[in-house]
RNA sequence: AGAGGAGUGGCAGAGUGGUCGAAUGCGGCGGUCUUGAAAACCGUUGUACCGCAAGGUACCGGGGGUUCGAAUCCCUCCUCCUCUGCCA
């Protein structure tokens, strides 16, 4: 969420801003905001002057009583009645005002920065970099959700008895190339200096608003009703709020973990056959990344977290590129995103495998995330995150570029966990 | 899950209807003293919002209520502790 403060201060770069992200409306909201924060500290001054007045009634009451003027007592006491009701009308006005703002700024993206590309959608994205060439497959490759079925790996029939379509169930050398991948991604980011995080997978409604999934993505969480729990898409939710309500010390920063959850998403209404076998699934596993910075220091850290992310796919040997997304294909709370795309050989095909952002004060706004400046005021921090590595995809791409009549070679540095060099 | 107890500032802990944003201790910060440090002593020490400022308002787990007035009374939810039950 933006700050209105920021909104004030900043009026033509936010309106540009959401204009780069083809949100419509901008200047028209914009003026709204201000609008509706005028009103809101014009009724709040007026409410607090009203409870001032009857504050100071309540203790006149208070010390005529202690002397034991009854009389004297009662009457104040008729005159705080107008007070009464007029500090009650105003404060239903105050709490309206208030929702409806915070309801409008919940519908205001972040703004992009600087360095984000214009454009409309995914198309516009800009290649930044590319590594690695296509390996040469024979006539016979098949795509990923053939190979499963040949090696008997992974068993999406069953996944649809024990629960539905998008929970596929990993059996054999599929379950230990999960295992292996996992615990190599968590081994990369100890090294790298991350602190491991094993969080609860189901969040309330405070966290989900923490880190912007609500109220933008309800319904893209399975929901709990019994609790008003969700399941979490991303362990970016539960280690981000992790440092909700926090004001942290500048020596603590930053702050880096790690963790490694399942993530759930219901992806309604996005089904079809371009997301045909892992490449899309309602239950999936993830490495995440997140990172708590000094304003002055997250976007070193962002380049930081791409390259981490890179190392992993290079150590893999698959051929990757790197796009900077552009405004309009950015999520709503990002300020600038990465997206690493792997090569998918057999279906000639990019998949997108980790997105790395920086969310700047966007996400810090609603956590009250903050650390005394050396102004000795209160200032947001900046929160970042990346996939490093979703596994899906990643699977997708291993099976299918590393296919030959042998068998799938397992890339080198996975085969010390999973225990063998090829499936068969 | 049932019965009982409890949630107060960074921490510990007082406060059962008015002068309480809240005693006291510890910790933190600034100072005096000291060659330096410790000790001792003095001062200071929450957040948000409104206001140019003076100042004002709100916050004692969350929400609601009673009252002229609530940390204090009532309702409800959450969390923790003890006992009983259940369970990996």
């Amino acid at each position: 969420m933006l700050q209105v403060a920021y909104i004030r201060e900043n009026r033509e770069k936010v309106v540009s801003g959401l204009n780069k992200r083809r949100f419509g409306n901008a200047a028209e909201t914009i003026d709204k905001v201000m609008e509706l924060d005028d009103l809101r500290k014009n009724t709040q001054s007026k409410h607090d002057q009203v409870l001032a007045e009857s504050n100071s009634l309540s203790k006149q009451i208070g010390g005529l009583m202690r002397e034991g003027k009854k009389e004297e007592a009662e009457e104040i006491k008729k005159k705080t009645a107008d007070l009464k009701m007029e500090s009650k009308q105003l404060g239903e006005e105050l709490s309206r005002c208030e929702e409806e703002l915070k309801q409008l700024l919940y519908t205001i993206p972040n703004i992009p920065n600087d360095n984000v590309p214009e454009g409309a959608g995914a198309d516009d994205n800009q290649v930044v970099y590319e590594h690695g060439t296509t390996p040469k497959l024979s006539e016979n490759a098949l795509p990923h959700w053939e190979l499963i079925k040949k090696y008997d790996i992974i068993d999406f029939e069953l996944g649809n008895k024990i629960t539905g379509a998008g929970f596929p169930v990993y059996k054999g050398q599929g379950a230990r190339l999960q295992r292996a991948m996992v615990n190599f991604f968590l081994d990369e980011a100890l090294k790298a200096g991350y602190v491991e995080i094993q969080p609860p997978i189901v969040i309330n409604e405070d966290s989900g608003y923490g880190t912007g999934q609500l109220p933008d993505k309800d319904g893209q969480m399975y929901h709990i009703s019994e609790e008003n729990f969700f399941l979490i898409p991303t362990a970016e939710v539960p280690i981000t709020n992790l440092y909700r309500d926090v004001i942290l010390d500048t020596g603590a920063l930053p702050v880096k973990h790690v963790g490694f959850t399942p993530c759930f998403r219901r992806e309604a209404g996005s089904w079809g056959a371009h997301v045909r076998g892992l490449n899309r699934l309602h239950q999936f596993d993830k490495v995440e990344i997140v990172e708590i910075h000094h304003p002055d220091n997250s976007y070193a850290a962002l380049e930081r977290m791409c390259k981490h992310v890179q190392g992993l796919l290079e150590k893999l040997q698959l051929q990757y590129r790197v796009l900077n997304l552009c405004g309009g294909d950015m999520g709503f709370t990002s300020a600038q995103t990465f997206d690493m795309e792997v090569f998918s050989a057999a279906q000639q095909k990019w998949l997108e495998v980790s997105s790395v952002s920086n969310f700047e004060t966007f996400q810090a706004n609603r956590l009250k995330l903050r650390y005394r400046g050396e102004d000795n005021k209160m200032h947001l921090l900046h929160t970042l995150n990346g996939s490093a590595l979703a596994l899906p995809r990643i699977l997708a791409a291993i099976l299918e570029n590393n296919q030959s009549d042998e068998g799938i070679k397992i890339p080198d540095v996975l085969v010390p966990y999973t225990g063998f060099d090829t499936i068969r």
